[in-house]
DNA sequence: CTAATCACG
DNA sequence: GACGTACGTGATTAGC
């Protein structure tokens, strides 16, 4: 049929199509050889799909699958940066390149690609040749590079969100008409193909000029009349670059083609062709169900391994309901068995703890649950009490429950068998409760870990949350069982039958979550990260907290009341100068005081109304008025006593003498840890005072404590990301970095370098990391923000390569709502595309994830290591405080730990990455934390 | 229960 | 063109 009116051309962008198919799904290998087919797979699936759904009346008459021809583009002669900046195609997805081209042709599907030019020029020839002969086109793909083509019968169609684009879609998208797209991108550029445009200008700028101007020619020309001065300078100075920009950007119309449209007619596929092709790609089902749709033979497949290369359909929701009624409860061995020997043959089994405590330390266990298969599940109670009415509380044990005993003798050869998966939420909760108990669990998944690795960012990942999100169900409150506040009761007083509903109900979901989530972690590229930085360091951390820290109550109870006299002091003073009694404590009273009653100046109040008075406001009133100054030392006073000397006492534990903090691995977005109950990561050191709280954190008999801390390790990782040659350079020769950065930013011999100098610079390279602003280096620097302004100005001026690392993380946290560390952790940035007052705080915080989050990386990959490069030493990891390890030792060989640790810690990052800046490790020993630090 | 404040990296 | 801003945490207290 010669192309004409009536006719349908529909245009598949072939490149896209693969690296969909290749994120989508696992890295799969054929059985038989090994061969990566992952991408092959989903690219046939997609095409198969295709070819299903255009079978209607509105059928293509014509179709193309269009290639990117591999090597440069005539782009590349314009422009040698074209493309620059993007990442070579991953190791297991080029052999696939040329096997997505061969499938093509197995379908029966016309495949184009050609030398010099990309797909998208090709596929602008083709529409432009087909709308002038009067035919419809429907372009595949949903790149915006090709909006510029349509209207006059050529369309888009987002395969992925099956969206059609029509001239109003690309007005929505790009603000102008399809004719001037290439005009609003010339200005905006575009990060992801290295083109420059102008900077400053985005894309919502370069519609409103354009639609001022009519077309960017007739703004180059008028560029003059442009009012803010700033965009008026750079149109006229970068003109060269936006001309280059749209010639980069305008797809070719005239692509010489050695085929017509003609040869694009839809052909049906050739069953002796397409099935071979199915079956020697070992791809089972699929080739099974294009035999039957053709009515052919499927051909066999040789390898009969169930778990062949072929992705099974994506996994539907689990419809399986919730029946709490139906949960088994386990009372005596006879019951127990079948589900150990069911967790036996299935290889896995989904383990949840009930206890008495949320503290591990305390904890007393009450029962256990099961979960095998989804909505089967089991509770063992072991430690429920009969809740008669005895006066004091009985002791007695309810009827109907396994001897603890009994219960731990058979689950131990399960829990510690190597060859049977234990599925828990939150595991290392549960491992602590059973190693007080000798029982080692292993191995082991963790579902919080896994929705850690695959949605830090996006969610908390607590089990209600998970299962509220992922499952739509609501589990059992635990307070509907214990009750809140005074009155609530502890599990092992919940009747029986109301436990097995809600504990095996949290195996249940838990099981289902790891089903959710096991495939996920491959889909997202986050295997790696889960199984070598979050997995491993669970163990590590549980032991860290069961070991626990040894801490002095006699120093801490001798400081609370030196502090409580001083405090009292304080207070006769401040009532003093006010002139009455005040709660020295409330900061609004405070704030009464000095802008009500004294009329002083300067005084801001809160969104709620009330007076704030923040330290650095008291501070800067500190020199006039001795009552600011008072406060502030109240304040300080204050902090010290009830959250360290007075709580701290309170967390050592009675059968330890030791502080046992708990880790929350999932905590912090970045990858660091947090520490709660108490936290052992924020105790002062930076004042004087504060830190002698740090001597009440003592080495037991006959051992020191060690301290080892990476030196500025996050301004090395800035260093490599942002590839700073002069920082590099600096790192590696072992110089001061805030001097030095001091020196080439405000031109002063190192050896004439200024304490107040080099301050600046300081404050400059920890705002850099921050994301700096030119207001928040005011504020710390307490300088005019013109000032600050230009401290930045300069600073990127002599480190050109920050400016580009903030500018190329922003645009890939807008484009693929993420960032990731050096090894591959993600952070998800939800708020990044927000508008209004939160779109800067999302851009700092995606600045500095990658940062923060490699650091955090490196720290818990020397973790992770330590234990067997210290086995043999009489020495134990005690705490991690994000940048450093606190370690016990017995005196006698802390030299020795001391190397060890170092090395560790310096090499932690090999060989993964190769860092071509050095991470340094400074180490301190002494009888308490503060000697060591 | 939330806001304000302040301890740490 | 104005607005509001350093990144990441947890604990304590006041005051509703």
């Amino acid at each position: 049929m010669q192309f004409g009116k009536g006719c349908h051309l529909h245009l598949i962008d072939g490149s896209a199509f693969i690296f969909r198919a290749y994120h989508a799904l696992p890295p799969l290998t054929r059985k038989s050889d090994g061969l990566p087919v992952g991408a092959v797979a989903g690219f046939c699936n997609m095409i198969h799909k295709y070819v299903e759904a255009n079978t209607g009346p509105d059928a293509p008459t014509h179709v193309a699958v269009i290639f990117d021809h591999s090597g440069k583009s005539f782009r590349n002669d314009l422009y040698d940066k074209y493309k620059a900046n993007r990442p070579p195609a991953p190791e297991d997805l080029v052999p696939q390149f040329p096997l997505t081209r061969e499938a093509t042709r197995a379908f029966n599907i016309a495949c184009k690609e050609l030398k010099g030019y990309e797909a998208d020029d090709i596929i602008a020839t083709l529409s432009c040749q087909a709308r002038d002969a009067g035919g419809r086109v429907t372009i595949i793909s949903s790149d915006k590079d090709l909006m510029q083509l349509v209207g006059g019968g050529v369309e888009m169609l987002d395969a992925m969100k099956n969206k059609r684009i029509d001239r109003d879609g690309v007005v929505e998208k790009f603000g102008v008409y399809p004719e001037r797209v290439v005009d609003v991108q010339a200005l905006a550029g575009d990060s992801v193909d290295n083109v420059p445009g102008a900077p400053g200008i985005g894309i919502k700028t370069a519609a409103l000029l354009i639609n001022e101007f009519g077309s960017l020619e007739e703004l180059l020309e008028r560029a003059a009349e442009i009012k803010q001065p700033k965009r008026r300078e750079t149109l006229i100075g970068m003109r060269d670059q936006i001309e280059l920009s749209k010639r980069l950007v305008q797809l070719d119309c005239n692509t010489p083609l050695d085929f017509t449209l003609d040869d694009l007619e839809v052909r049906e596929p050739d069953p002796e062709v397409l099935l071979p092709f199915l079956a020697a790609m070992e791809f089972r089902t699929l080739t099974k169900r294009v035999a039957e749709q053709l009515g052919a033979e499927a051909p066999a497949i040789t390898d009969t391994d169930p778990r062949g290369a072929e992705p099974e359909a994506a996994d539907a929701p689990d419809a399986m309901p919730f029946k709490p009624e139906t949960y088994t409860c386990v009372r005596d061995a006879a019951g127990l068995a079948p589900w150990l020997e069911r967790a036996r043959e299935r290889g896995y089994v989904a383990v949840d703890t009930e206890t008495t405590s949320l503290d591990e330390m305390r904890a007393d266990l009450v029962g256990i649950s099961l979960c095998i298969d989804a909505g089967q599940a089991c509770y063992i109670p072991v430690g429920h009490k009969d809740g008669s009415d005895d006066l004091f509380g009985s002791d007695n044990l309810a009827e109907g429950q396994m001897p603890l005993d009994q219960a731990l003798e058979m689950l131990k050869p399960v829990l510690e068998d190597a060859s049977i998966l234990k599925i828990g939420q939150n595991m290392k909760y549960d491992a602590k409760i059973f190693a007080r108990l000798g029982i080692t669990v292993a191995p082991f998944d963790d579902t919080m870990l896994m929705s850690y690795a695959l949605n830090a960012g996006l969610h908390g990942h607590g089990m209600d949350a998970l299962s509220e999100r992922y499952m739509s169900h609501t589990p059992i409150p635990i307070k509907s069982l214990l009750g809140t506040g005074k009155s609530a009761i502890t599990f092992d007083r919940v009747p029986i039958d109301d436990a097995v509903k809600y504990a095996a109900e949290d195996a249940d979901i838990t099981l289902r979550l790891w089903e959710l989530f096991k495939p996920q972690l491959h889909q997202a590229r986050v295997t790696t990260v889960y199984e070598t930085l979050e997995r491993p360091l669970a163990p590590v951390l549980a032991r860290m907290e069961m070991h626990g820290i040894k801490v002095d109550r006699d120093t801490l109870s001798r400081m609370s009341n030196a502090f409580a006299q001083k405090m009292a002091g304080l207070e006769a003073e401040l009532y003093e100068l006010a002139g009455h009694d005040f709660n020295v404590q409330s900061p609004a009273q405070v704030g009464a005081i000095l802008f009500e009653e004294m009329g002083l100046e300067g005084g801001k109040k809160t969104k709620t109304g009330q007076w704030s008075t923040p330290a650095d406001v008291l501070e800067d009133l500190a020199t006039e008025h001795d009552f600011a100054a008072r406060v502030l030392d109240y304040r300080q006073l204050q902090k010290l006593k009830s959250t360290y000397t007075d709580a701290l006492q309170d967390h050592i534990n009675p059968e330890t003498g030791r502080v046992h903090t708990s880790y929350i691995q999932t905590g912090a977005n970045t990858g660091r840890l947090a520490s709660t109950d108490p936290n052992l990561q924020n105790i002062p050191v930076r004042s004087e005072e504060g830190r002698r709280i740090r001597e009440a954190f003592v080495a037991d008999k006959g051992k020191v404590l060690l301290s080892l801390d990476y030196s500025q390790i996050e301004l090395r990782i800035l260093a490599e990301m942002a590839d700073i040659p002069a920082l590099k350079q600096a790192f590696k020769d072992g110089l001061d970095i805030h001097a030095m950065t001091a020196s080439e930013m405000f031109d002063v011999p190192l050896d004439q370098m200024t304490p107040d100098i080099r301050r600046r610079a300081k404050a400059i390279n920890f705002g850099v990391i921050y994301g700096i602003s030119g207001f928040g280096l005011a504020r710390n620097l307490r300088i005019p923000r013109a000032e600050a302004q230009g401290f930045i100005d300069r600073y990127f001026e002599r480190f050109p390569g920050i400016r580009s690392y903030m500018d190329v993380t922003t645009n890939f946290a807008k484009e693929h709502g993420y960032v990731q560390t050096m090894f591959g952790r993600k952070i998800h940035t939800p708020e990044i595309n927000a508008k209004g007052p939160g779109a800067g705080f999302a851009k700092r915080a995606a600045i500095n994830a990658p940062i923060q989050g490699t650091a955090a990386d490196v720290i818990r990959r020397a973790m992770i290591r330590m234990e067997d490069a210290i086995t043999g030493l009489p020495a134990k990891m005690l705490l991690q405080v994000h940048d450093e390890l606190l370690f016990e030792v017995d005196a006698d060989r802390a030299d020795d730990v001391i190397a060890r640790a170092r090395e560790v810690m310096e090499s932690a990052a090999a060989p993964a990455l190769h860092l071509s800046v050095p991470l340094t490790v400074d180490a301190g020993q002494g009888q308490n934390w503060a000697e060591a630090h």
